[in-house]
DNA sequence: CGGAGGGTTGACCTTCCTCAATTATTGTGG
DNA sequence: CCACAATAATTGAGGAAGGTCAACCCTCCG
């Protein structure tokens, strides 16, 4: 390591007002790059944690898209969530010391690799960093209830709709285009996580381009009619 | 009160293997008797909290069941959930200060109100204790991971056997029948739940009754076959 | 250039939903 | 305590949404 090498921390990360350090004074930004032990590379397709595997630390994404899922052992599986940069992975694993799904990459990704038994340490020390992590979970809760909600009663035009004004409400929020995305995974990944078979996926984007309401080339997405989607997902409140 | 009035405590709280108390010393307990601000009685149909309203404290079951739902403006509704006792509700208060589902008395209830700040400045002092709200928080999750693979990807006879064997299961831990429940429900809070629609619960638990696998006389259940039910969770790994 | 993985589209079928009628149960006021 | 209303549950018939199976195309790579 050269004196030149930039000092893996959170206090000159371009993701700290997303992502661990939310909320904390700078002096406290200093003691919670101690928490970022080391970074990790994971490369497009490989796993960052699997299903069975002790549970030693959260991980934050710098770069990169990851999705989680769990699966049965008659094979079926189910995607729980895409996480992109600034977010946190791994959660799943506090409760019984072992992981329950899996974290794969989606394209080659960097995460930094923070053990819980240090998080827990300094969040007792600093109150803004017990809260954040507090927060983080529920949030996670939340969200979930959010796909709860899509999965148990919309139908898949809404499913749809939604699944993509959430995704680039996120990549808006990381200084990306509003109308623009590129997805990062399968029609079949995200057939899994809207619980949809991927013809169907297919079949209801192509259902959005007759109609106008997006662009498709492939994995590239331009949203045209962002007011159509919302209204899919929201149907008039007469 | 009288010297008499048993103390609201959780020392002598016989829930205390489930809920809030697990893994602490002796010592530790008393301390954490002090979390429990008040009681507070719900009855039947009534709300412990709402979406919107002030997050301010988690609950820990005492007696009786909760459900808790998400709606969206245009009406629809989603149960997240189903509590008994010794499990803890509001988790999803914490992100934003405001709770973001409402939790509904199934049954008159009482809960212990363990107001947030309080928890979380014990946490900072007891070790284990602050383990043990990361747990609930991360069982939390992964319950709800659970219920997103059920959602979106299984058949409404998988999606109900699956709810009957998880209800019997929490029940039986709490000390009741291993094969008879009482369904504190409605089929359509079951139907929302599952993502089905009442009737299709109704079918699906006559058929059932039809198959010999349960017995059932309105809310109340038998299982008289519970391989069979396990079975039809997961489909025979040839 | 050729193969594998990913995506689209069509035809048909299954599952579950919708609508409706009927019965059972629970709660309430006289 | 009974009668009646309101709520909950069952069951049937018909229909719609999405799944299944299959053929075909595209595109990205080695």
């Amino acid at each position: 390591m050269t004196p030149q090498t930039i000092k893996v921390a959170c206090s000159n990360c371009n993701l700290r007002e997303l992502c661990m350090p939310v909320g904390l004074l700078p002096s406290e930004l200093d003691r919670i790059d101690d928490i970022v032990a080391t970074r990790r590379k994971v490369k497009r397709r490989e796993t960052l944690f699997h299903s069975g595997e002790r549970f030693t630390s959260l991980y934050a994404i710098r770069t990169g898209v990851f999705k989680t899922r769990v699966a049965t052992e008659d094979g079926r599986d189910q995607v729980t969530g895409f996480q992109m940069a600034g977010e946190i992975i791994g959660l799943d694993g506090i409760v019984n010391d072992h992981h329950t799904c899996d974290a794969v990459a989606l394209e080659d990704s960097e995460v930094c690799v923070m053990p819980f038994d240090r998080i827990e340490e300094l969040s007792r020390e600093i109150t803004s960093l017990q809260r954040h992590v507090h927060q983080i979970m529920s949030r996670e809760i939340v969200r979930e209830h959010g796909v709860m909600l899509l999965l148990g009663g919309m139908r898949a035009e809404e499913r749809l709709a939604a699944f993509l004004l959430n995704l680039v409400q996120r990549l808006h929020a990381r200084g990306f285009s509003r109308s623009e995305l590129v997805l990062r995974m399968t029609r079949e990944e995200i057939g899994s996580y809207l619980g949809l078979k991927l013809e169907t996926v297919s079949r209801t984007l192509s259902k959005f381009v007759t109609d106008g309401i997006i662009e498709v080339d492939n994995r590239h997405v331009r949203i045209v009619e962002p007011g159509a989607l919302h209204h899919i997902v929201t149907p008039a409140v007469c």
